[in-house]
DNA sequence: TTGAGATATAACCAACCGAG
DNA sequence: CTCGGTTGGTTATATCTCAA
């Protein structure tokens, strides 16, 4: 770069138990024009990426945008160098865990040019990405996130598939919001096939009293013309179990509904590599596993969610 | 408690490519 | 050719997990 006026502030925060490692690069909007000039067309995909879907470990975004986890590695690095992008983990020592990056103050700025917003003040946008590496919902986050980088990593290695949305939670509240809060909506693509879903994923913070609430509201979508399956994913085998028997049992509640479970590690541990996209759901009420472009299709006819 | 294996990053290095 | 940037490889280092 040429006159360089970045500072870097890493912010080692030792006073807790869950002690946090923050990089963010700081600088003006002549230097997010600079840094622009920069950047690739794959950086701007994971600019992309990060402005759509807030935080992605390293591990995340190599499905997504690269073919080598060393390549990804290094032009992260450089671009959280350069303010492009910020990142943060919990624990300091490396190689404990991997980096979570998010869009940092200059990429921001550009998302904001590009979308022809108001640029944001350097420091309101550091306090952006401080409570984001503080939230209590950053692995719900991760989690989604997780499962949608592993079907796109699943439709670049495979010829005939493809994830052809991908919606965050955000994006889907501003078509479904009044009805359900899904956090996450994908419609998926296989040999000429497709299936559209919504996800639900939970780490165990709500009751699953709660989850069954849950599916009024999908009924209530399903009657003003929107219904496609519902998967819920579970980061755990137990819990799995638990919300399977208790939907099984609730088939009234589910009328016209079309709801698949999975545990996180069925998803990552699927014996043909398949993960997401392979036999891994589990359909309610039923025993017997599907791929995801053979969940069954919701009794109503499905209409586009946007 | 200890050691092996897995995982992740930093710091190097070399090869390649396009612009000037 | 030189320079700067990108890509991908190796090595060193550090921690976590798990089994003995």
């Amino acid at each position: 770069m040429g006159r360089t006026r970045l500072a870097t502030v890493a912010t080692p925060n030792n006073h807790t138990a869950t002690r946090s490692t923050i990089t963010i690069t700081t600088g003006s909007v002549a230097d997010a024009i600079d840094a622009g000039r920069h950047l690739t067309d794959r950086d701007r995909r994971v600019l992309a990426l990060l402005a759509a879907h807030r935080v992605l470990t390293t591990e995340q975004i190599t499905r997504v945008a690269f073919t080598s986890h060393i390549t990804a590695q290094h032009r992260l690095a450089t671009l959280t160098k350069r303010g492009v992008l910020a990142r943060f983990r919990r624990c300091l020592p490396s190689g404990s865990q991997s980096w979570r990056y998010t869009l940092g103050v200059l990429g921001v700025m550009m998302n904001a040019a590009r979308a022809g917003r108001s640029i944001p003040r350097p420091s309101r946008i550091t306090e952006t990405i401080l409570a984001l590496a503080e939230s209590p919902k950053l692995d719900h986050l991760l989690g989604i996130n997780d499962f949608f980088t592993r079907l796109h990593n699943q439709a670049n290695r495979r010829d005939g598939c493809a994830l052809v949305e991908w919606w965050s939670e955000r994006k889907v509240a501003k078509s479904v919001g009044e009805l359900v809060r899904p956090d996450g909506y994908g419609e998926w693509q296989e040999s000429g096939r497709n299936v559209r879903f919504f996800v639900e994923y939970d780490n165990g913070t709500e009751t699953l009293e709660r989850l069954a609430g849950k599916f009024e509201g999908y009924r209530n979508l399903a009657m003003a013309g929107i219904s496609h399956p519902i998967l819920f994913i579970f980061a755990g085998v137990t819990r799995q179990n638990n919300f399977h028997r208790m939907a099984s049992a609730r088939s009234r509640d589910l009328a016209g509904l079309s709801v698949a479970s999975t545990a996180v590690t069925d998803m990552t541990t699927d014996t043909a590599g398949d993960g997401p996209a392979g036999p891994v759901w589990l359909p309610v009420p039923s025993s017997t596993r599907r791929r995801l472009i053979d969940l069954p299709a919701p009794a109503t006819r499905p209409r586009a969610a946007a």
